[in-house]
DNA sequence: GGGAGAGACGTTTTT
DNA sequence: CGTCTCTCCC
């Protein structure tokens, strides 16, 4: 892609007039990187984007906005529990408005609704006709929503300009795209060149309703299309080739079989295979080894440690800080785990937009039992019969010029709501209202503190933010960087993460820690059908796969690629209950675990396992 | 309507 | 283990 882009660029091309999408953020940013290195001139110009980042840009103009009636503020999670409780008792309660919210974004994922002969389910069609009126009072939109809004609106636009922007759109992880992003490609490209990269063997988003029979189907629909294969393995060593070779082959349901072929001046790399009798000695083996690596001069950037679950990466995490090896641990958006952290980020939104409903929404349920969703309910509806706003019906009751029942306890947090946000109002600029949101020293709100810090320090640098913009440019900026935490390529510390988030990444240093029956793969869901299941489990494999193939043979630079793959007998029962690991057998509070099957299908290359 | 307490149930992965 | 649901009671 980067070689395609550079060529287009040295050919005159206009760079707005080129789109490269990639999957993730992280993956935007080094295609941008690396084509600044490359020195090819408009190379400044281009942006590498993701299709979602893409989608909110044109659904934010002005003519769009216009013809989709739909504001593109999408809800944090944390956000959609009021909407779920302002739901649940027309639908069943809780467990039934977030399957029936899934089953919305699925169908739209999919485009379930062009397919011939599709009926919507009554109780699924008033659920939706419910949540699009929330959505619509609250002038937001589900995060699952972006991209088909963006799909209607080209659909039903033919002559937009969106659908002639771009002369040249290459996209990456094709197979990871759905069905409804697959088709905004299609829509986007009526006068591009299209170029798509993608492997079946690397298809591991089936929960977000990827798509991977699209490639083929995208050969047969653009008859014509040169079809290149990358067979040749540049990364790996040529002993993880073999593995991962031996591993996918258990694969039977392989639309095109394939073979990765090895490098053979890659050198057989290094890899090892090691049982642990407790998920502590575990935990430790792996800080040992790491920081025996790191002692002997390797560079904690170059080890990626990998872990499908918190309670296994994040006790290693805590035992390389504890030997002071630089360590960044890369789960989930952990900046709004704590209450007190999205009670601030809510207040910070507020303040910025008084007119933010969800935020409101929030802020005066949070203190009650299902967010005071009868109360709500009641301003709710006050506000659709006078076509007021929720802030103007909840100053008249708090004013005493209305009265509604049942509405004591939000008018009780509305009323300190206004006077905190007067409060952060009369401070001097952003720098202050940031440390009176997220005050040094305050545990529950460290991370996105520090967040707010890079950001404010990172806009001080720049010129031509000024006045007004200032606020709501920060604030779309923090909301960028939560929603879409930075994975830089190049770093100092050791990274840890799930196996999914190290799509696209690769090491010198490759450790997969928690290799055991039952978490990868995971216990296959026994309600399905079998042949459900069998699909699960090659998902499972395909996980794996992509997590060996991160190791990166180098050696030239004195780095042949180092494999380890660690696994224990034994964990503590709460912590597998807790974390969804179902053990072999359970007994005095100690769940006994078996090594996952993926290290017998590794084949004969691999190297026997040894005790740790 | 909503609080307290008992029992059932699901647990992850991402834009 | 934490969250959700159900029941009982005010």
């Amino acid at each position: 892609m980067k070689r395609r882009v550079a060529r287009l660029l040295e050919h005159g091309i206009a760079p707005a007039s080129i789109l490269p999408v990639t999957f993730t953020r992280v993956a935007a940013e080094d295609l941008h990187r690396e084509l600044v290195s490359m020195d090819v001139a408009g190379a400044d110009g281009l942006t590498g984007v993701t299709l979602h980042s893409l989608a909110m840009r044109m659904l934010m103009r002005n003519h769009v906005l216009g013809a989709t009636g739909r504001v593109p503020r999408p809800l944090n999670d944390f956000e959609l529990e009021p909407l779920i409780c302002d739901l649940m008792g027309a639908h069943g309660g809780k467990k039934a408005v977030k399957k029936f919210k899934q089953a919305y974004e699925a169908a739209w994922a999919r485009l379930q609704h062009e397919h011939p002969g599709y009926v919507l389910d009554p109780a699924d069609a008033t659920f939706q006709h419910d949540l699009l009126n929330w959505l619509r009072f609250h002038r937001a939109m589900l995060i699952g929503e972006v991209i088909p809004q963006l799909y209607q609106y080209l659909r039903n636009n033919p002559a937009a300009q969106e659908r002639a922007e771009f002369q040249h759109i290459l996209v990456d992880e094709y197979q990871d795209l759905n069905r409804a992003e697959q088709s905004v490609i299609a829509l986007l490209s009526d006068h591009a060149q299209v170029c798509i990269v993608g492997d079946d063997d690397q298809s591991i988003y089936s929960f977000k309703h990827a798509h991977p029979d699209g490639i083929r189907q995208w050969l047969v629909a653009n008859a014509g299309a040169d079809d290149l294969g990358l067979d040749d393995c540049r990364r790996c060593p040529t002993r993880v080739v073999q593995m991962a070779n031996s591993l996918i082959d258990h694969n039977q349901i392989r639309p095109v079989p394939r073979a990765l072929v090895p490098l053979p001046t890659n050198g057989p790399g290094d890899v090892r295979i090691v049982q642990y009798p407790s998920l502590t000695n575990e935990v430790n083996g792996v800080a040992n080894i790491i920081a025996g690596m790191v002692a002997n001069g390797t560079p904690p950037g170059d080890i990626l440690v990998l872990a499908q679950r918190g309670v296994i990466g994040t006790p290693i995490y805590e035992a390389l800080v504890a030997r002071q090896i630089p360590v960044r641990s890369y789960y989930a958006e952990a900046e709004l785990d704590a209450l007190e952290a999205r009670r601030a980020f809510a207040k910070l939104k507020l303040l910025i937009d008084r007119d933010d409903r969800v935020a409101l929404r929030w802020l005066v349920g949070i203190d009650g039992n299902n967010w005071h969703a009868a109360g709500y309910r009641r301003v709710r509806d006050h506000c659709e019969a006078s076509g007021l706003t929720p802030w103007q019906v909840l100053e008249q009751i708090a004013a005493g010029n209305l009265s509604l029942p049942h509405t004591g306890g939000i008018v009780v947090a509305f009323n300190d709501l206004v006077a905190e946000l007067d409060a952060l109002e009369a401070l001097p600029d952003l720098a202050s209202i940031v440390d009176e949101l997220f005050p040094a020293g305050q545990i529950a709100t460290r991370d996105i503190r520090q967040l707010s810090l890079d950001i404010l320090a990172e806009m001080d640098m720049e010129e031509g933010i000024d006045g007004e913009d200032i606020n709501s440019e920060f604030l779309s900026r923090l909301q960028e960087a939560i929603n879409q935490p930075d994975i830089p390529s190049e770093i100092q510390d050791v990274r840890i993460m799930s196996l999914h988030k190290s799509k696209g990444l690769s090491a010198p240093v490759t450790i997969i820690a928690g290799c055991i029956q039952g978490l990868l793969p995971k216990q296959p869901d026994n309600t399905l059908p079998a042949a459900q299941q069998a699909l699960e489990m090659e998902e499972q494999r395909r996980l794996f796969y992509v997590g060996i193939t991160r190791v990166k043979a180098a050696p030239n630079a004195g780095k042949p690629g180092t494999l380890i793959l660690t696994y224990s007998q034994t964990m503590p029962l709460a912590s597998a209950l807790g974390a969804g690991i179902a053990p072999a057998q359970m007994q005095y509070g100690l769940a006994s675990l078996h090594a996952s099957q993926f290290i017998a299908e590794l084949g004969p290359a691999a190297p026997q396992p040894i005790a740790g």
